[in-house]
DNA sequence: CGATCAATTGACGCTTTTCAAGAGGCGTGG
DNA sequence: CCACGCCTCTTGAAAAGCGTCAATTGATCG
């Protein structure tokens, strides 16, 4: 049996039965694939459909007035694409892949559906966006409160966190797609001091960025570093049995 | 028939039919106030109970290791309190006062059975908390890559403009509790900073931040000046009908 | 093979922080 | 009623962090 990434997420949260289990099968419609470069969700626009991200990476970003680029959380596998802008008639962001991607599609009026007909299903897809609010805010206070270099570390060991929950990384390191510049538009930072605290990080030991890996050089010391706290995700399993 | 603010709240975002209002109702257990100073929701604990603030103003925010302080939210009237902690067992930031409040209790078994009898209503929940994060997504971006004195200015609009919402406030100004220091950990300032940068928006006659008032000397001027674009607020009348 | 893009490094300058000091308001206790 | 402490606001001077500009390299691609 395939276990599809929005159920092992959800599943994660609330017990789920086989009813439920069954409609949230029927959610998953279409397969499609996008090419890097392809906006899947536009700023402004109100959008029908909503995307279950199976595989590759995207980016949910916001252009400024003065055409600079703010991002605001990348995407991994088992992670929702565009639930706010189906919710709220107006999406206040845009979306593109990182690399190519692979989704599937999820329709508006099918998803309502389902959750005025499961509302267990309901409460765990409310706290699934619970936690990816969890994630900016950890994402806000970073760049808030945090100087360059403690900034990136921490930001290379929340991802690594993220993506060891569905099995694509560990405390040795993870593939990467991102470049400097994609880290720098989400940290609030030049893409060339980006360039000189990921030297620095590597010059002391602690963490290496390169040709499409992060390696942890020294987990332990890179987290005391950080001041990284795992905790916002961590899992105390299913809230609702 | 008082009009409460959640009921002001979830009604423009779905319309509520009578059973939906009274299961609302039931939900409003005690009315509660605290004073200045003491923590509604603290850091790392898990809770029994969310609260919806009636009136006064509180603050979200999250202490860091080395004791520096990220404001993520002012909560105003009409607001959930803890509503994350609630769902995720374990609160990542804490709530405090920062003028006496007054809010009504919700107990968390209460609203999650609420949330299962009334899918509808789970949905408008699922919306509002929506737009709770639409605001921190509004927030990081100001921060991330707004320079001090748009930084301010931003912010200012947005609290007015929300304030507008419940009623609190207009163009041309609105009560305000807040104080410098405040600000600073809202935005990521030095409150020295910030000082500077609120005189240079009143020299240039945009807007005067001074004895727990905001007035805004230049509305139009001030909103081209902060790039201030009101969108992510709007609602467009209830999804479902 | 020219073009584009990611990474890299140096020099310089501006924004913001830090440190320091002082003034005014307000509540509290003697 | 006054003195004192505390908080908030204010301003100046100096230092630090980070951005901008510029130039170079290597890799990929048509």
């Amino acid at each position: 049996m395939e276990t599809k990434p929005l159920v092992r997420k959800l599943g994660a949260l609330v017990a789920l039965t086989d009813v439920e289990l069954r409609v949230l099968d029927a959610l998953h419609k279409r397969r499609r694939t996008f090419a890097t470069g392809r906006d899947l969700v536009h700023q402004g626009r109100a959008d029908q459909a909503t995307y279950i991200l199976v595989s590759g990476w995207a980016v949910a970003y916001k252009i400024l007035e003065d055409g600079q680029r703010q991002i605001i959380d990348f995407l991994i596998p088992g992670d929702f694409i565009g639930l706010r802008g189906m919710v709220s008639h107006l999406s206040d962001h845009s979306v593109e892949p990182v690399t190519d991607i692979e989704v599937t599609e999820v329709l508006v009026a099918d998803f309502m559906t389902a959750l005025a007909d499961t509302p267990r299903m309901a409460i765990a897809v409310f706290w699934a966006t619970s936690r990816d609010e969890a994630m900016v805010v950890e994402h806000l206070i970073n760049i808030g409160r945090r100087d360059a270099a403690v900034r990136v570390a921490h930001f290379l060991l929340e991802l690594g966190a993220r993506l060891a929950l569905v099995g694509l990384g560990s405390k040795a390191g993870y593939a990467c797609p991102l470049t400097q510049y994609l880290l720098a538009d989400a940290l609030g930072l030049s893409s060339v001091h980006v360039n000189r605290v990921l030297r620095q990080l590597r010059d002391k030991g602690m963490v290496t960025f390169r040709d499409g890996f992060v390696t942890f050089d020294d987990y332990g010391r890179l987290t005391e570093f950080a001041g990284f706290d795992p905790e916002y995700l961590d899992q105390i399993g299913p809230l609702l049995k």
